[in-house]
DNA sequence: GTGCTACGTTGCGCTGTATGCAACGTTGAT
DNA sequence: ATCAACGTTGCATACAGCGCAACGTAGCAC
């Protein structure tokens, strides 16, 4: 559809079986050596390619980059699975799990709580950005950059007398969270419903999701929640590992 | 520069942070949403996206297939040097190690023999399609729609009395190549010197490289030279599997 | 069922981007 | 000193890529 795409595409899967020069690259290709280099140059600026001091093109950084972030995604769900079943078995509460998507943080799994009480959520669906444990822990993981826009565009509506209303309010809550490295929600996303969450993080040391509790407080008061955070920080932390995240030691 | 380009590989940046549709797309890069559309298609067939069922994109296999194969590559010398090193100080003969490079097999790395002679060969220059044991055992792994035009294009010019000097002979060659897994060049490059060369692949399972051995006749006849064919295979599995390759059992 | 919204998709005409050409610069080999 | 091999640049042209507006469709609320 897209020539120039297309072309600069083709140069990568090229670069694939080993580094090469531009005439090689415009003879492989069937492409003008000029346009090859103005391809190129585009491909270098994005660092999915570089170049080496003998001008012999190789792929870039960029490539390993989205390579692990893609991995750390496709593998959250499978391998947080057992440790959020062992989780939820010995404590019983409603738990979470929810990760970035387009500029949303989902729901991707869910485990029921053991008592009668279910709360209103689904695999798929949207948390709040402004209410939710699991989206603070994952927005605060953003570079201040890429987290303004979007505390800029988000909808504060009111949810409980409780909830975050205001941007400023807001980006205090993510310095926090960024300190202690776990955030909770305080009937902030529901009447009488307290929760806490943790990040999970990929190979690639960033945020890949998150993991929650919720627990209504006519079950626990907020401060017995908090006696679930240890365990809750251990099974993030087990998570983590099998994603491949290595502390810093 | 090459705006259709540059704003593909936003979205591939973009789809990093996680699945997206259309619309979070359009709204993240600021481009229009037929244009993503058409860039995404772009990139889809080319596998470096996918859409699943619920029109999410996601970054594609091809991604994946890039970084195993760069990886491979940058780290093939890293990883085969020590092993060379221990070759090479145990047999003392000529030792090369070649890699495919644009549509080129060049030394990446050499270590010298231990007697007087010395090989006209240099790390960087490349070697003779038709008539080495590294390009062999490396044009032996590509698929025939791939080798075929590389045969059609090569220089069969001869340099000895056995170089191989047809295109028929040299696919015959070939052929015997991938049978028996290792390559010889019986004084086909350089008058009077023998060489016998085996594959290094990569966690891909594809041939990333080659090592050889070149020993003057005066120094060891043919024959003599067979007899380092099983110490040397024994060398390519060890870097081989350091370099991340799995036999299949 | 009906109306609505949210999205993906398509056709079209215009604009600007991408392209190939030809010429120049530089490096390195003979 | 000469030549070849390659990377690089300026320029004019053509056509590819773009945004718009309209359409199709699926899902949801009432």
């Amino acid at each position: 559809m897209s020539q120039s795409v297309s072309r600069a595409l083709h140069l990568l899967v090229q670069l694939g079986n080993g580094p090469a020069n531009l005439d090689q690259l415009a003879e492989s290709t069937g492409v003008h050596k000029t346009t090859v280099l103005r391809l190129l140059r585009t491909l270098s600026d994005e660092r999915f390619t570089f170049r080496d001091n003998s001008n012999q093109y190789h792929l870039g950084s960029r490539i390993f980059e989205l390579a692990a972030q893609a991995t750390d995604q496709r593998e959250v769900r499978r391998i947080a699975s057992p440790h959020l079943v062992a989780f939820n078995r010995e404590y019983g509460r409603t738990t979470h799990l929810a990760a970035m998507e387009g500029g949303d943080v989902v729901y991707i799994d869910k485990l029921e709580s053991h008592d009668q009480i279910r709360m209103y959520s689904r695999i798929g669906l949207r948390a709040n950005l402004n209410s939710t444990a699991v989206a603070k822990v994952i927005l605060a993981d953003l570079p201040d950059s890429e987290l303004r826009p979007i505390v800029d565009s988000m909808d504060f509506s009111s949810r409980t007398a409780n909830t975050i209303t205001t941007p400023e309010r807001y980006l205090d809550e993510i310095r926090l969270v960024r300190e202690q490295g776990w955030a909770h929600d305080q009937e902030e996303n529901e009447p009488s419903v307290n929760c806490i969450g943790v990040p999970i993080r990929g190979a690639s040391g960033r945020v890949v999701a998150a993991v929650s509790v919720s627990v209504p407080d006519v079950v626990l008061s907020y401060e017995r929640v908090l006696d679930l955070l240890e365990p809750l920080q251990a099974v993030g932390a087990r998570i983590s590992r099998d994603c491949g995240y290595r502390a810093q030691p």
